[in-house]
DNA sequence: TTGAAAGCGCTAACAG
DNA sequence: CTGTTAGCGCTTTCAA
């Protein structure tokens, strides 16, 4: 009763059947050497039996998995959570399973997930690295290794890597110049940080824009702090603090923006009438808090299948494939809600 | 150079050392049949050369996989990524890593991935069923093979299972007496159906408080539609079409309710001023519309690590476990904001 | 304390 | 068209 019955093996309906585990496995499989008849038989015993192939085992001897890894800082999160389904989807359908694991923003965690995966057999990974990811040495080797690997939107500074990324420069310094085009005397960015590809680029297209039209910043505008609701919540307090309140800010991330927007309620000042607020995200987030942030939209379901896309590329002409890295642009969405303020 | 370079295996290490595979793989894993000697020299030559187990090969051997399977309907979504991110980590505090596969609320793909999960040869299952699911038969069969398996808040109404559920009748309840005893004279109910526990206790719970307090209901008032953002944007406008608005909705989940905040966004209707809305949800969700609607707490993150603690008490104790089926409380969180109203 | 032999369930290569 | 043989890389007896 309490006994685990003993799953049905290969070998089990060759015995049944008084055929070899070989024509039981080429039967399953479809494969043009057995008979259409006996492939039927197989198939109709194996379906009655419930049986089910071992994956271990037949990983094992074919040497090839099926599975791609996925390494994500975070889950719950709009932006990685929307990039997972993608990527998920995109695999299922082409009939390849996908194993993901969480960094938590950790390197080490990233790292022990990395080499759990390449213990799997993964025929491919995909990765989008934490920010306080500084060494490259694991990835460099997966390379020379040839174990296809691919990035996205987080992506190490590295030659000969393959990557799916936004165009973040240009996304914000889109958001930007639109700002000052407006004639917005004030201007704040909060949220970010250089430690990685996405927060310095998109420092970088902010500072652009505003050296391409000679504008002056604020020091205390200018506020790094992350990527999260914490760094628009604590940025926007602090630029309260400070007296001076701008008419426009470039939110780093959606968190961030509304992170922004529950400081700002809580102090009183309403968004987006006394501030305009623009933050890198999807526009299915419009949903959330609707009409209220303009969107440098990120592409997510595109991210997941570029990459997926690139990574199967990769898998299927190891010899021929060579590293590519696609930056997808963004659009500037601007809600009407604010521009009838 | 375009050769994959094969990965080290126990016998490379083996051989370099002069001893058998057999003192590797038990050095490796600090079996005491090894000299402490020899321990040191087997693990600092393992990662010299950056030796990696095969899973595979160790999985079909020890015919273990330290792996828990998880299957879920949905991961972009608030509740859902929530508790994954929960099982992923109680599980990895645990020496487990997850598989997750998604069901995209389909029943066929749902039993698509637990055979997949199966054939990875999971320790143990976690699933979350889809809307859809009616037919029990492969969940029965797990149950008799004795492979451990806990639901998560979507459980199969079904004797004998162990399941991980909140108690929704009663947050129904709570959320719907709290309105009465306000003195509201209109109460409106929207999203959910009765496919499926979490709705149809739901809505036990809403019309139960109803009854108790001998409230006539408004058959217009009551809508169904799922548990989606568009069961709330659709419910609020049909409700509207029919001219007379509640003073008080209890949304079936929280991305309901961001779908009626849209709907009456659009149409001019206030929340929470003009009608206060009282969601399913988590507490963390507050931060993306500060203080706008009531909640009934859903613990997600105990969800998630009680589903874990159950899972490896399965796994653990095969012969000795008892199906259990645990219930978490809900709390009633109302906004400030409101009750200023 | 170490190792040789057998086997986990499947697939690939070759032979019949 | 079907079957035999030999592994895939590891762990688990059991013997030395």
């Amino acid at each position: 009763m309490n006994r685990k019955t003993k799953p049905i093996r290969l070998e089990d309906l060759a015995n049944i059947l008084k055929v070899s585990k070989v024509t039981i496995s080429k039967a399953l499989r479809d494969h043009p050497d057995i008979s259409a008849e006996t492939t039927a038989r197989v198939k109709e015993l194996a379906d009655e039996l419930g049986y089910l192939p071992n994956f271990m085992a037949k990983n094992l001897s074919s040497l090839k998995s099926n599975l791609i890894g996925l390494v994500v800082p975070e889950i719950a999160h709009f932006f990685f959570s929307a990039i997972i389904e993608s990527i998920f989807a995109a695999a299922s359908k082409n009939k390849y399973e996908t194993v993901l694991t969480v960094s938590e923003e950790k390197a080490e965690k990233e790292k022990n997930h990395v080499q759990f995966l390449l213990s799997m057999k993964m025929d491919g990974l995909i990765i989008s690295i934490t920010q306080e990811t500084t060494d490259f040495a694991i990835f460099q080797k997966i390379i020379q290794h040839n174990v296809p690997i691919v990035f996205v939107d987080r992506a190490p500074d590295m030659p000969g890597i393959s990557s799916v990324t936004v165009n973040d420069r240009g996304g914000a310094f889109a958001a930007t110049e639109y700002a000052i085009n407006k004639g917005y005397n004030k201007i704040a960015k909060i949220g970010g940080n250089n430690n990685i590809n996405i927060g310095r680029q998109r420092n970088e297209g902010f500072f652009e824009a505003m050296k391409l039209y000679d504008y002056k910043i604020n020091p205390d505008w200018i506020i790094d702090g992350g990527f999260g609701h914490e760094a628009g919540y604590n940025g926007f307090k602090s630029i309260y603090k400070n007296g001076k309140l701008p008419e426009y800010i470039l939110a780093i991330t959606y968190p961030a923006a509304l992170g922004i927007y529950e400081a700002a309620y809580e102090l009183g000042v309403r968004i987006p009438q006394d501030i305009e607020i623009t933050c890198f995200g999807n526009n299915t987030f419009k949903h959330i808090i609707p009409t209220v942030f303009n969107f440098v939209d990120q592409p997510t379901q595109k991210l997941g299948e570029e990459a997926v896309k690139l990574i199967l590329k990769m898998i299927n002409h190891p010899k021929t494939y060579e590293p590519e890295k696609i930056v997808l642009d963004t659009k500037l969405l601007i809600n009407n809600s604010n521009t009838i303020t």
